[in-house]
RNA sequence: GGCCCGUUCGUCUAUCGGCUAGGACGCAUGGUUCUCAUCCAUGUAAGAGGGGUUCGACUCCCCUACGGGCUACCA
C-alpha cells in the first residue's frame, strides 16, 4: 500500500498572506487533498527580527477565509506538534548535535565583519561570494576551546568537495549541481536559532512530510537540502517547486506593485470562491490531455469551485511556466460567483461597503435594491457606487440626459408627464414590476409610440443615470410616491 | 559576474512526434433590449530565433536571444 501524501503550507508570519502564497497553499492542499492526503500548517518564525505581532493569527483568519483547511498545524495542534518552529528549539538543538558528532557540520567563528570583507573582495575579483572555509578544518581540540572561551560561533553544513548533486523535482525532472558551487551555508546562527535551511529538512522530515511544495525561487538551495537528507540518512521527501506568480510588467510580485496581498482582495470585495478558483487556474488547468474540454456538458470548464478542483486535480498538469497576475479573469470570475449568491447573503457581504450608517433604509428595501444590482456588480466594493441613486433625496443630472435619441427635451417633458398619468392610475398595492411595465407597455404599443421614447427618460428620471436598472423594476423598489416624485421633479427641471 | 529555471494567442493555458494548433478571460460584431449588465451566437489572435534528430517537430537535443530566480547568521 502506498504511503499517504503529506504536504505542509509553511509561511513565515511577515503580517499578510502574499497572493502567491495562497497559491503555494492552495497547490499543497490540491496535491494532499486530491489523493485524499493530508495538508499541515507549519509557521516558520526562526528570524525574530522580522516577527510581526499578531501575524500569525492573521495569517490563520485569512487562509480560513479562503476555505483551505488544514489537518493539523499551528493553533490546531496534531501528532507530530509543534507546528511553530520558535517552539521546537530543543528539536533541532538535538539534531545539530547529531550533525556535528558525525562531522557532518562545524562550527565556525568568522565575524560578520571579516566575513562581509571576504566578500566584497571576492566580488570586486569577480568571483562568487562564497564562504571560504577557513573553519572547515579546525580541529575538535581548537573549536572546543573557542566554543569554552565564549567565542560567538555559528554551526555550517560541511559540503562535499566536487561532486555531483543530482535532485528531482517532480515537475522539471532530474536538477544536476556541481557542489563545489554550493556554500557550506549557516544551519544554526549564532544566537543558536536554526535557518530556515536546517528547520524545514529536520521539521519536514519529523512531520513525515511526503511532498515538499514550495516556490521556484527555493531551486537553487534543493540541492543543499538533499544533502542535509543524506547528511542524516533520511530519506528525502518529493520535491514540487511551484513557478513563480509575476505582476503586469512581468517582474516579481511584490509590495510595490500594489495589490499581493489576500486581504486586500478580500477589502475590496472579491469572494473566496473566485480567488481560489482563479489562483488555481494560475498553473495549473481543467483540461484533460484526451480530449482538450474536460467536460463538455459543462458550459465555462474553467468554472470551478474547491471540491471541484480537488476532484479534477493532478499534480502532473501543473505548468513550469510563470504567470503574470493578471486579474481581469479574476473579475469575471467574481462577477460570475456573486450573480450565484442567494440574495441574503449578498446583503450580508455588501452591508459593510453600503456603510449606510443610521439612515432609515428598511432591510427589505436595501435588500430589493442591491438585488438590482446583483448582475453588474463585479466587486461588492461597487455596490456602493452602483446604488447610489436608490438612497439620495435629490438627484443630480443634466436635464439633456433625458433625451432619447433624437426628440427634443420637451417632447421628453411630454412623455414623462403621460407617464405620470399611466402610472397615478396603478393603486398603491399593485405597484409591481409587472403590473407597471404591463400597463406602460401595453398603452404604447396601441398607440404604436416608439418604446425608447418613453423608457429612456423614465428611467433617467428615475435614477438619473446612463446606465441602470430597468424603469419597472426601480419604479417598484422606489415605491409609487418617491418614483412620481421623481418624475415631476425631472419635468419642472 | 557565477549557478539555476523558464519561453504556445494581449493574459491564463491544452497538446504525452501527425495541427485545419483547442479552451477560458479580454476585445470586436450580431441577437435579446429604453440604457447598462446578464445571457446566447460568431469572430479576433500564438509555437522567441537558428541549427540538428526524424518520413514528419510546438512537442526530443544543442546554441543564441529574451525573461525570471538565487547568490545573508531573511524566508
Amino acid at each position: 500500500m502506498k504511503t499517504k501524501i503529506k504536504t505542509r503550507f509553511a509561511p513565515s508570519p511577515t503580517g499578510f498572506l502574499h497572493i502567491g502564497g495562497l497559491r503555494t497553499a492552495l497547490f499543497a492542499y490540491l496535491i494532499a487533498k486530491s489523493k485524499d492526503g493530508e495538508v499541515i500548517l507549519r509557521i516558520e518564525d526562526t528570524d525574530q527580527k522580522r516577527e510581526i505581532e499578531g501575524a500569525v493569527d492573521k495569517l490563520i483568519e485569512i487562509l480560513d477565509w479562503t476555505g483551505i483547511k488544514f489537518d493539523a498545524g499551528a493553533r490546531l495542534g496534531g501528532e507530530d506538534g509543534p507546528y511553530t518552529q520558535s517552539k521546537r528549539q530543543k528539536i533541532y538543538s538535538k539534531y545539530c548535535d547529531r550533525l556535528l558528532a558525525s562531522g557532518q557540520a562545524y562550527p565556525c567563528f568568522c565575524s560578520s565583519e571579516r566575513l562581509q570583507k571576504m566578500r566584497e573582495e571576492q566580488q570586486a575579483n569577480k568571483q562568487a561570494p562564497r564562504y571560504d572555509r577557513k573553519c572547515r578544518d579546525l580541529s575538535f581540540e581548537e573549536a572546543d576551546a573557542k566554543i569554552k572561551a565564549g567565542e560567538s560561533y555559528v554551526i555550517r553544513q560541511k559540503m562535499p568537495r566536487s561532486v555531483m548533486v543530482k535532485v528531482m523535482d517532480e515537475l522539471r525532472g532530474e536538477i544536476k549541481f556541481n557542489s563545489a558551487e554550493l556554500e557550506d551555508h549557516v544551519l544554526i546562527k549564532s544566537n543558536g536559532v536554526p535557518t530556515y535551511q536546517f528547520a524545514v529538512v529536520v521539521d519536514d522530515h519529523l512531520m513525515k512530510i511526503t511532498h515538499i511544495v514550495r516556490g521556484e525561487e527555493w531551486i537553487p538551495s534543493f540541492p543543499k537540502n538533499i544533502l542535509l537528507y543524506k547528511a542524516f540518512g533520511w530519506e528525502a521527501p518529493k520535491f514540487v517547486h511551484l513557478p513563480l506568480v509575476m505582476n503586469k510588467s512581468g517582474g516579481k510580485l511584490s509590495k510595490r506593485t500594489g495589490d499581493v496581498s489576500v486581504e486586500n482582495f478580500k477589502a475590496k470585495g472579491y469572494l473566496p470562491q473566485a480567488l481560489i478558483n482563479f489562483v488555481a487556474l494560475l498553473g495549473w488547468s481543467p483540461y484533460s490531455k484526451q480530449d482538450n474540454v474536460s467536460d463538455k456538458s459543462k458550459k465555462n470548464p474553467e468554472i470551478l469551485n474547491l471540491a471541484e478542483i480537488t476532484e479534477q486535480f493532478d499534480l502532473k498538469n501543473i505548468s513550469i511556466s510563470s504567470a503574470i497576475f493578471d486579474t481581469e479573469k479574476l473579475d469575471f470570475l467574481n462577477g460570475y460567483y456573486i450573480r450565484q449568491l442567494n440574495l441574503n447573503k449578498l446583503v450580508d457581504l455588501c452591508l459593510p461597503f453600503l456603510n449606510l450608517k443610521d439612515e432609515k433604509f428598511s432591510q427589505k428595501y436595501i435588500k430589493k435594491v442591491i438585488g438590482l444590482e446583483q448582475e453588474r456588480l463585479k466587486r461588492l466594493d461597487e455596490i456602493k457606487e452602483l446604488t447610489e441613486f436608490f438612497f439620495v433625496k435629490n438627484l443630480e443630472y443634466d436635464e439633456n440626459m433625458l433625451v432619447w435619441k433624437k426628440m427634443d427635451l420637451s417632447q421628453a417633458k411630454l412623455n414623462l408627464k403621460k407617464i405620470i398619468e399611466l402610472l397615478e392610475k396603478i393603486p398603491e398595492e399593485n405597484w409591481t414590476k409587472k403590473s407597471i411595465e404591463d400597463d406602460i407597455v401595453t398603452y404604447l404599443r396601441t398607440k404604436e409610440l416608439k418604446i425608447g421614447e418613453y423608457l429612456w427618460p423614465m428611467r433617467v428620471a428615475l435614477t438619473g443615470r446612463k446606465a441602470s436598472p430597468g424603469p419597472f423594476e426601480v419604479a417598484e423598489v422606489l415605491g409609487k410616491k418617491e418614483s412620481l416624485s421623481r418624475i415631476e421633479k425631472a419635468i419642472k427641471k
